[in-house]
DNA sequence: AATATTTTATTTGCTTTTCTAAAAATTTGT
DNA sequence: ACAAATTTTTAGAAAAGCAAATAAAATATT
């Protein structure tokens, strides 16, 4: 499989998680930061590779094939990131683009050599799960910093933002993966939430809480 | 750069060390399995953009920038390399085709961190030297088994020849870089040696002895 | 030394992959 | 049903490659 062949299935692979009937070309493009024509050029190679199931004007699922080829690819990215931010030392808002080119690297017995090295964690560094080599991928319930329980404790597992500003924010208020929250106060006029974290007490807004997951 | 042009450059910087006045198409051409007419039109791009020097049918040598570019990608290759070895625990036999795909990889942090992580190794699993960020290379006076003299202690610092099949004839008799020899005799009628390697006596073969570089 | 032959390198024309702009076709929303 | 939005088709671009034809250089022969 191409580099483009992979992409195209990876970002078909995430946005079916939202819209499960069919993924629509342009949303396709607008993700590629491609042409729409370029889609449907790439949706008919891959339907006749059969790891996608396309009709035209009618959208694209991914076939069995497909999607297992694609949770393989988040696999690889999401192992390399792991790799970035916990043995290089990279931070989180540094490792997309890295991770991006990583994944495309073609050797299963890299990555699962790789795995092993990590010890086969099960998420990845934004707490975005890791399928494994069978392609299974653990669940856990999320809930947003915004709707948990007051004087309970909870653990950040990742952000539902992974923009750059966003990750930088974090890194600044040293919130990372694993800091422990405990929501003592919220604010009923705008929902702003006062928290200790890492045995600091801080102020949270609502858009910031909305968008980190917690355990 | 593309991929493709830094396998030119890469190619062309081993060849250049053997033939420093000049590199052939042809030579190219056979080292990356492709066609002569390939070369040249490859030829033409790298020399619009000054990473060589190019008159046709006079051989091709790479300019100050090339030769640096070369040198860079050769650093990513082996420190790749390197990881591969130690921390992923490939053999050295294995790692090869690996490091060719990860040597691409486009982020000089990246590397500068991997090279941080690994603890600067000057040199690779196959005991070839490893530039530096600036393109530094440390040089040692590298010596055959077979030139040793006999009952001084050497170090395996690398191969000469690194086929598969012989690094595996390697793995099998446990010899691996750093291992210690003690050439004990020399068998004057077909060169073979009585040798120490690993507190155990082997018979090395001439081919096998003109083949590891010790110091 | 001059010519013929072989080797090496380049040019030409064409293929594949991915992408694009513009035109045409289809579906959707009101 | 018709305008708007979406999608596909068409025609053509750039990158990398190849086969066959041609050109230049190197080597052999007389």
């Amino acid at each position: 499989m191409t580099t483009s062949e992979e992409n195209y299935l990876k970002v078909i692979y995430h946005l079916s998680l939202v819209s499960p009937k069919g993924v629509n070309t342009n949303a396709i493009a607008a993700m590629l930061d491609t042409k729409a024509s370029s889609v449907t050029d790439m949706l008919k190679k891959l339907s006749d590779k059969e790891l996608v199931s396309y009709q035209k004007y009618q959208g694209v699922t991914l076939t069995e094939k497909g999607f297992h080829s694609a949770k393989m690819i988040v696999r690889k990215h999401r192992l390399w990131e792991v790799f970035l931010v916990e043995k290089l030392h990279f931070s989180w808002d540094e490792v997309h683009d890295i991770a991006e080119e990583l994944e495309h690297i073609k050797s299963e017995s890299l990555i699962n050599k790789l795995d092993s090295f990590l010890g086969f964690p099960d998420f990845d560094p934004h707490g975005d799960p890791i399928p494994n080599a069978d392609g299974e991928i653990k669940k856990v319930t999320k809930l947003l910093l915004s709707e948990v329980e007051l004087n309970k404790e909870y653990r950040c597992i990742g952000v539902k933002d992974s923009s750059s500003d966003f990750l930088k924010y974090l890194d600044k208020q040293k919130i990372a993966l694993g800091s422990t929250f405990v929501v003592k106060e919220k604010e009923s006029f705008d929902d702003t939430l006062l928290v200790e974290v890492n045995s600091k007490h801080i102020t949270i807004s609502n858009k910031i809480a909305t968008n980190l997951y917690v355990h």
